[in-house]
RNA sequence: GGUGGGGUGGCCGAGCGGUCAAUGGCAGCAGGCUGUAAACCUGCCGACGUAAGUCUACGUAGGUUCGAAUCCUACCCCCACCA
């Protein structure tokens, strides 16, 4: 965070800072400029190297929505022909290389997830894929036209090359390259929608930085590159696990509950962090809710995962959600939001912890009923032959350890 | 193409003929304390079995041995350095 922010003029930018989502700006003073006085195009990229977004991927959703909210227009780039060869900036490690068939379902899923998180009113998103200008390139032009203005020198000293190089660590040529496309798409943005900005995460600052460069060889308005800070939590670690694994930004898996609990759940010198960049509350209001402290945070946790859960399922979701988290673990009831399962037939519950995948396997449930973490309906289990007969409208509870709880419907 | 170093449980990383289901660290799970937080303490952490124990695992396939993650052979893959 540089808020190092004198008077910013254009009210996107004077948020985005504010909230905590500039790491870097290659001319904040002129980008404020520009951005004061007309609605711009924003170019952010996104690999497609997976079928779903993930956690480290809201930031960038809600740096898109600010830009919506303040009249810009985001412009997202699947990354259709770059993922064919993988962007090393960031990773220690050669990635696998996608095959087509694969890349091309991603981008479908992918893109039905950007419609669901953007504005679709004033200032729609524009979603292209970078496969349609890069496939058609001929080689030798392509050299001709835009390798001619990169130093390898200076490649060389981008922070991602140099860094694979110092470890000794391979760096295929098919990587080295990556830099250019990347630079090659802001130019085809830049001249073919009028896009003037980049924004990516930190480690993409050479690859924004390259496109800029090239563009400015070819007369185009000056472009400008923003990036967002590394997101970690307060552990240091990287953000978006659940109980059950990562944490998917798709209905399909991961249901509200699960969301809500997710943000409910964060670290305490997370919530005022995550309040800014993850929910689109006024500022005012999140100093409220943060100045207090101790277990009064909760309240504000609440909130978070509130509005969080909202953005992805509907407020009306994320109330039920927050109704059942509360009838849960404040009350000690049950809720019909909760998570469920539907017992077909009588089972032990070794059994039935394996069924409903609270455990990986029979030793694994047998181990916890012998150290005093499963419970039915609040009372602590001892016998691993306990056995749970169906047919009955009565539903149970049944919790392994405090936070996990599923609702058993045996009629 | 040459030389050298490797492939071990979710990850890192020991082990280098039996006492190895495999030290240790990280991650994870549970219990305690709490606020569904953090920190800390304790236990667990391949599968199956109430258990004794059985099975499956140390890149792949064979072999030597009473016995192999550890030795041999071939193969596959990775990495570095030199051309």
């Amino acid at each position: 965070m540089t808020a190092k922010t004198p008077t910013l003029q254009s009210s996107f930018l004077r948020e985005a800072t504010e909230r905590g989502f500039i790491h870097q700006c290659t001319d904040l003073q002129a980008l404020d400029t520009l951005m004061a006085s007309q609605s711009i195009r924003t170019y952010i990229g996104f690999d497609a190297t997976a079928p779903q977004l993930h956690a480290g991927h809201l930031l960038t959703i809600m740096l898109m929505r600010l830009l919506q909210k303040h009249g810009h227009t985001p412009i997202v780039v699947l990354g259709g022909g770059t993922t064919l060869v993988g962007d090393p900036s960031g990773k220690d490690q050669t990635r696998p290389i996608q095959d087509k068939d694969a890349i091309h379902n991603n981008i479908s899923n992918l893109t039905r997830t950007f419609d669901h998180f953007l504005k679709h009113d004033t200032t729609p998103p524009l979603v292209v894929n970078n496969a349609d200008w890069l496939t058609p390139l001929n080689l030798i032009t392509f050299l001709r036209d835009v390798g001619k203005h990169f130093s390898v020198n200076r490649m060389l000293s981008a922070e991602a090359i140099k860094t694979r190089l110092h470890r000794e660590q391979n760096l295929s040529f098919l990587e080295f390259t990556y830099m250019l496309l990347q630079a090659y798409d802001f130019l085809v943005l830049a001249q073919e929608h009028d896009c003037r900005l980049q924004v990516g995460g930190s480690d993409q600052w050479g690859n924004i930085v390259a496109g800029i460069d090239l563009a400015r060889k070819y007369q185009t308005p000056a472009l400008f590159g923003l990036t967002l800070p590394l997101l970690t939590t307060a552990q240091g670690k990287k953000m978006g696990k659940t109980e059950k694994g990562a944490l998917w930004l798709d209905k399909k898996q991961i249901s509200a509950w699960e969301y809500w609990q997710f943000w409910r759940n964060c670290d305490d010198k997370d919530v005022a962090s995550f309040l800014h960049l993850f929910t689109e509350l006024d500022t005012r209001s999140i100093t409220q809710l943060t100045a207090t402290q101790g277990h009064q945070l909760n309240e504000a946790k609440k909130v978070l995962a509130d509005h969080a859960t909202a953005l992805l399922y509907g407020t009306k979701e994320a109330q039920q959600a927050r109704d059942a988290a509360e009838q849960t673990f404040e009350a000690g009831k049950t809720s019909a939001n909760m998570p469920q399962y539907a017992l077909r037939q009588d089972t032990t519950i070794v059994q039935l912890l394996v069924d409903t995948g609270l455990c990986s396997s029979r030793s694994n449930a047998k181990r916890l009923i012998q150290q005093g973490g499963i419970k039915i309906n609040q009372q602590t289990i001892t016998d691993e032959n306990h056995l749970i007969p169906h047919g009955d409208k009565q539903p149970l509870t049944v919790s392994k350890g405090k936070k996990q709880h599923i609702l058993i419907q045996r009629d």
